[in-house]
DNA sequence: TATTGTTATACTCTATAACTATA
DNA sequence: TATAGTTATAGAGTATAACAATA
């Protein structure tokens, strides 16, 4: 028998990438601004988390230290998030949006949401909340890092920040 | 009133990207053989579609034709798929797998779903129901076209195929 | 030595625009 | 003219390896 667990991840598997596809469609051609997944969600956690660190961000958005280094980079020369050296630590950085980062991130969230839910409104009530109580119940079983390997060897850091 | 479907946008939107990061790493470093996301798809497709033409895989992938046609390339050259041409119609291809192609994609599919498995295992039978619901709420949502500009102007094919 | 971050290098994915070949 | 596909070009995202600076 397959099992509850292996349906699961079969429909996990087969659904998953194709609502990302319309969720970063949505990203990059948002009234907004365009944005990448990855920059969206840098933003996002660089706005709940004033004063993060590069490793912070890389820890939460799930990619290794150097291709945070350079989404940052971007973040920065588009003049949306600020990077600056940790007074006490002189290894650290510190990140925090500017005030165009705060609005362009409002912006996105707004603008992503609306898109979103548009798609959803053909769905019954029920529906919804079936959709709302899966998204909670993966939510946590997805923040964990990567699966350890057996030699406890090296990988991307990752965290369950929101 | 934020409404349901509101909710159930910003859920998705704060979930699926997490979800969507575990599913490429484990595609990435899957023990059958490295595939992106995109060739997974593909593969899939033309496995279930043999003899479909390059723009069919883009329309069920969600890309461009040009980006399934540098995709493809590089399946071939992995030869994993063959790309002929057709016979009545010149203008169009014939991809469809061989052997190997066949075997890899049934490895990583046996592969991936293991792996994602194995992170469900913490969840109930109730709350795997509630996935698996939220996933066969959610296909036909998403498998429709992207959204269409007022002035209906050109944008990426996609169409329902599974 | 261990930690934090950057730079170098190399690939894939992706799109738009311009092009070729066929219908 | 319309359709199927490729090539040209450009940029983002990604990783690993090698490096620099600081603790």
């Amino acid at each position: 028998m397959a099992g509850a667990a292996d349906d699961a991840a079969k429909a996990i598997l087969r659904v998953v990438p194709l609502v990302m596809r319309t969720v970063r469609d949505e990203m990059r051609t948002g009234r907004a601004a365009p944005l990448s997944v990855p920059q969206f969600r840098t933003l996002n956690f660089v706005g709940r988390h004033r004063g993060a660190s590069l490793s912070d961000a890389a820890a939460h958005v799930g990619v290794t230290l150097p291709s945070m280094s350079r989404l940052v980079d971007g973040l920065v020369a588009r003049k949306l998030v600020i990077r600056q050296g940790h007074k006490a630590d002189r290894r650290r950085l510190t990140l925090r949006l500017n005030a165009r980062g705060r609005t362009l991130l409002r912006a996105a969230h707004a603008s992503a949401e609306l898109s979103i839910a548009s798609r959803l409104t053909a769905l019954g009530g029920e529906e919804l909340d079936v959709v709302i109580r899966a998204m909670a119940i993966l939510q946590p079983v997805f923040s964990g890092a990567a699966t350890v390997g057996e030699d406890g060897s090296k990988r991307r850091m990752e965290s369950n920040h929101v």
